[in-house]
RNA sequence: GUGGGUAUAGUUCAGGUGGUUAGAGCGCCAGAUUGUGGCUCUGGAGGUCGUGGGUUCGAGUCCCACUACCCACCCCA
């Protein structure tokens, strides 16, 4: 048992890391692109950060937190999600005191005491952006813009983006009210859950699967016919920016956030690529959040994109990534003279640039041809009894089988050539 | 938190109705004229059959519990 990871936990292996490696390459590029700057943040926090910013009533912070005492009697919980660190750093760091917009991104793992399944797991890890103090739709635009060209970068096609507005402390109090007034006349037909639901936070009943919720759900008020002038100017500004980027996007009243800080505009982007749909990518602005957390009254917008159902997606589509320069010279000897003498060569060749390596573990030169052949290496040097007394040293080109024999000063020079 | 499925070699899987030393493919290691890879052939290593109980003369096989993994719901990335 102590070999095993814990549940829901996953290891990224030596053979399988340059698929992370590349994602996270284009997304520094993306987030270079759009002037996003990295910012890092614990990987724990207090406690109460999560309670305030991410809400005393959500799933997350009521159940799937892990959270412990340290030994100075702390509560202490590991990052739930990338939001609400940023926003305590950008306080702490008084952030606010310069130039606005502040844009950063983040690569982060996040934790969340859940039964694993299929996308979902305990530890997982989040590219994030977020972008504090711009209230403009063109800032909500931006982000969903750069989540969109990542993932068109890295050749994801069905791809669905989920717009709606859940308005602000103006307009939602009164969107509540009407819902609740019209869902009151249907609560004998809703699912057990969904009863609970409309006490605690009746917005999640919209987003309930239960044939008979979804019927009532249909027909239900929406957030968007309860919006203020300015939510509604909102949406509709961030509507006319999508279209000037060409980024098609579907208006789903459905759609509700499971974190209580989200304001005015909420988006999702769903692969269908597999049945139901994978959300891989969840956000929206959180004009509030900064202020609650103790910070100036601040706005604020960001996302979250899940980098292991990232590269489920990109497995799912086949889609090819490409994969690291292998090691292009191995030594291959006989004897230990030949084995001190490798080792120095191929310090050498390091030192030149050129990657390679010899046998460590004292083969029989069969089996080192062998082991070669298995790592793909294009070149092996040859260096037996009969090239240590001509103090040469033999070349064959694994692809073609060709050798030739050069004198040991001539190896580098001639390595260089050949890997031109 | 609720429900369903699975658990045999490194890996993918066989092992009707319980019956001696538990098998195969792939992988790994080694040989096939002792300095040469891929292909082929031959051989070899490797399993307390998830764990613990029970039924039985006898359990990989039947029963119970536990654990882990997978899947769905819930929720989310």
């Amino acid at each position: 048992m102590i070999a095993k990871a814990p549940r829901g936990t996953k290891d990224v292996l030596p053979y399988e890391s340059y698929k992370w490696q590349f994602v996270e390459e284009n997304i520094r590029e993306i987030t270079h692109l759009f002037g996003y700057r990295e910012i890092r943040t614990p990987t724990f926090e207090h406690t109460e950060l999560f309670e305030r910013g991410v809400g005393e009533t959500t799933d997350v912070v009521q159940k799937e937190m892990y959270t412990f005492e340290d030994k100075g009697g702390r509560s202490i919980t590991l990052k739930p999600e990338g939001t609400a660190g940023t926003v305590r750093a950008y306080i702490e760091g008084r952030l606010y005191a310069l130039a606005q917009p502040i844009k950063m991104y983040y690569l982060t793992p996040v934790f969340r005491y859940e039964k694993p399944q299929t996308g979902r797991l305990r530890e997982h890890h989040q590219f994030g952006v977020e972008v504090f103090g711009a209230p403009q739709a063109s800032v909500d635009a931006e982000i969903i813009t750069l989540a969109m060209a990542l993932l068109d970068r890295l050749n994801i096609k069905d791809l669905e983006l989920h717009i709606n507005s859940i308005g602000c402390p103006v307009c939602r109090p009164e969107y509540h009210n009407a819902l609740k007034e019209y869902l009151s006349g249907y609560l004998d037909e809703m699912c057990s859950n969904c009863k609970e639901r409309f006490e605690r936070n009746p917005l999640r009943i919209l987003d309930c699967k239960e044939e008979n919720c979804k019927g009532v759900a249909a027909n239900a008020p929406v957030m968007l016919g309860y919006l203020c002038d300015e939510c509604k100017l909102h949406f509709e500004e961030l509507k006319r920016y999508l279209d000037a980027a060409g980024i098609p996007y579907k208006v789903d009243p459905m759609i509700v956030r499971g974190l209580d800080y989200y304001t005015k505009t909420v988006f999702e982007i769903i692969f269908n690529g597999i049945e139901p749909g994978l959300t891989v990518c969840g956000g929206g602005r959180y004009d509030g959040l900064v202020g609650l957390c103790g910070g100036p009254d601040t706005p604020g917008a960001g996302f979250g994109m899940g980098l292991e159902r990232l590269l489920m997606v990109l497995e799912k589509q086949e889609i090819i990534i490409p994969e690291p320069d292998n090691i292009k010279v191995m030594f291959i000897t006989q004897g230990d003279e030949a084995r001190s003498k490798a080792f120095g060569m191929l310090d050498s060749l390091r030192r030149e640039g050129i990657p390679a390596d010899m046998d460590h573990v004292g083969r029989s030169m069969k089996a080192q041809f062998k082991y070669a052949d298995k790592t793909n290496v294009p070149y092996v040097c040859i260096l037996g009894e009969d090239e240590i007394i001509n103090n040469q040293v033999k070349i064959r080109d694994m692809s073609t089988g060709q050798e030739s024999i050069l004198s040991m000063d001539q190896l580098i020079p001639s390595l260089k050539e050949k890997l031109k």
